[in-house]
DNA sequence: CAGTATCCGATGCGATACTG
DNA sequence: CAGTATCGCATCGGATACTG
C-alpha cells in the first residue's frame, strides 16, 4: 500500500490495517489461534501465500511473535504485549460494528464452515457430558453443507468430512439462522419454534445442547438506536 | 473492495475502513471539520473524486449526515451519534499507534502543510494577545515550505501564500523537528537549543509562542515500552 | 503442514477535464 | 467551491504450482 505521508499516527495504522486480511489475522490470534492452519481456518478465503505476507509483516513491526518449536510444524504464533493492545482496539472496532453496523446478517455473509469453527472455541467444556458427543450440522439456506463437531475433552474439534463416529445430535438448521442465534440477534427458542432449527438425537443431550456454549465474543453488545445527529 | 463474506462484525467495519482515505475522513470531521475544502486541507493527497466517493458512502452507512444549508456552498457534514463512536475507536487506534507503532518519525512522513493546518486547529485563542499575530513558517530539511498562520481571535487562519499583512513572528524551522515537537516526541526548548528551530521577532510575542497551541491530540500518550510477548 | 515463488487479471486509485 | 465524469495505469490480490 502506498504510503500516506502523514506524521498521524491514525494515518500510520491505517496503513498497516488497511491491506486485506490483516484485521482477521489480528482477530485470530486474539481469540486463541496460535497454528497457521488454525489461521487458515478462522479466516476463510485467505491465500496462504498472503496469510504469511502479513505474519511476516506484523513481525517485523512486532506485533506478533513467530515461535520455533521444536521439531518441524511446531511453529506457534502469539501476539506481543503491543498486538494485544492492537487486538483490544480491533475488539472495540467490532464491537462498534455489531452495535451501529452490522446489524442485519445476510446470506452472503454466512459461513459455516467458520461459524463452526468459532463455536467450537466457544465451548464450556466444562458443561459437556463425559461421554463424547458428536454433533453433526445439516445446514440448509442458501449456504448449505454438512460438517461436524466433536465435543469432548479437553479440546472439541471441528471437521468438514464425516469423523466416521456414530452421529449423537443432529442439527439441522438454516445457515443464516443459526448464524443469527449465534450473533445474538435471535434466540434458539425463536429458532426452534419457527422450525429454523431442529436438534435431533437424545433429549437429554439435545435438551442442554445450547447451554455448551457461550456466544460469539459480540453476542452480548446491545443494538443502537437511530438518532438524530448531535447537535 | 471485495467482501470478506463472514459474519464477524470486525470483517463488516474491515471492509469500510479498509478502504483508502475512509480512516482520515472520520478523522477530520472528529477533529472539527466540517466543509469539503477542510477536510481537503486536513487530508493532503487526497482525489477529491475519492473524498466525494467516501462521503457518499459514510453517508449512506449513517455514519455521517450531509446538511445542505441554505444557499449553494454552505454544505456541511458531520457526524452522527454511530459516526462519533467510530471516532472514539479510531483515535484509540491513534493513540495506539502513537504509542506503540509510529514512535520514529521520518521525513517522508513529514507534511508542512497539514502540520500548519492542525496546529491552526488547536490554537488556545483565549491566549493570544488582543491584536492578530501573523506568523511566517520557513521550513528546512527534506520538506521545504513557505507557509503563514494568522492567530487572531476568534478564528485562526492557514495559508499557503503570503496574506500580505506584515510578518510578527518567523518561524525557522526543519519541518521534521516542528513535527516532532508537534507530536510531543520532543520540546520546543531542546530544538531551540540544538538550533533547529529559530524564533524572530518582538520577544514579548516570541516568548509566548509555544503557550499558544495545544500540541497534537496524541502528543500526550506516553511511549510503550519493549517487553517479551506475554506468556 | 507450513510455507515460497511466480504470474496474470481485476479494480482501486489518482490524474485530468468538465460543471453549476 | 463542491462536486461529477472519464480513463489509463499500477498494484494488490488470488490462483496455481512447487518444496522441505
Amino acid at each position: 500500500m502506498r504510503p500516506y505521508g502523514e506524521f498521524c499516527p491514525i494515518s500510520r495504522a491505517a496503513e498497516l490495517l488497511g491491506e486485506r486480511w490483516t484485521t482477521q489475522v489480528i482477530r485470530e490470534l486474539f481469540c486463541g489461534s496460535t497454528r497457521f492452519s488454525e489461521l487458515q481456518s478462522g479466516i476463510p478465503g485467505v491465500p496462504k501465500s498472503l496469510l504469511t505476507k502479513r505474519l511476516r509483516k506484523l513481525e517485523d513491526a512486532d506485533i506478533i511473535r513467530r515461535n520455533f518449536g521444536d521439531g518441524p510444524r511446531k511453529v506457534t504464533y502469539q501476539l506481543t504485549q503491543q498486538g494485544l493492545e492492537l487486538g483490544e482496539v480491533i475488539l472495540a472496532l467490532g464491537s462498534w460494528s455489531q452495535r451501529w453496523y452490522n446489524r442485519e446478517l445476510t446470506d452472503d455473509r454466512v459461513e459455516p464452515s467458520l461459524l463452526v469453527w468459532d463455536m467450537r472455541r466457544r465451548v464450556h467444556t466444562d458443561r459437556l457430558p463425559e461421554k463424547r458427543v458428536v454433533t453433526q450440522f445439516d445446514f440448509s439456506g442458501a449456504a448449505q453443507e454438512r460438517l461436524w463437531l466433536i465435543l469432548e475433552r479437553p479440546q472439541p474439534s471441528a471437521c468438514d468430512f464425516d469423523p466416521g463416529f456414530d452421529v449423537d445430535i443432529y442439527v439441522q438448521a438454516d445457515a443464516l439462522e443459526l448464524t443469527r442465534i449465534w450473533m445474538g440477534l435471535r434466540s434458539w427458542k425463536a429458532a426452534m419454534a419457527e422450525g429454523k432449527l431442529v436438534l435431533s438425537g437424545p433429549s437429554e443431550l439435545t435438551r442442554n445442547f445450547p447451554d455448551w456454549f457461550q456466544m460469539n465474543v459480540f453476542a452480548s453488545v446491545p443494538a443502537g438506536r437511530l438518532t438524530a445527529p448531535v447537535a
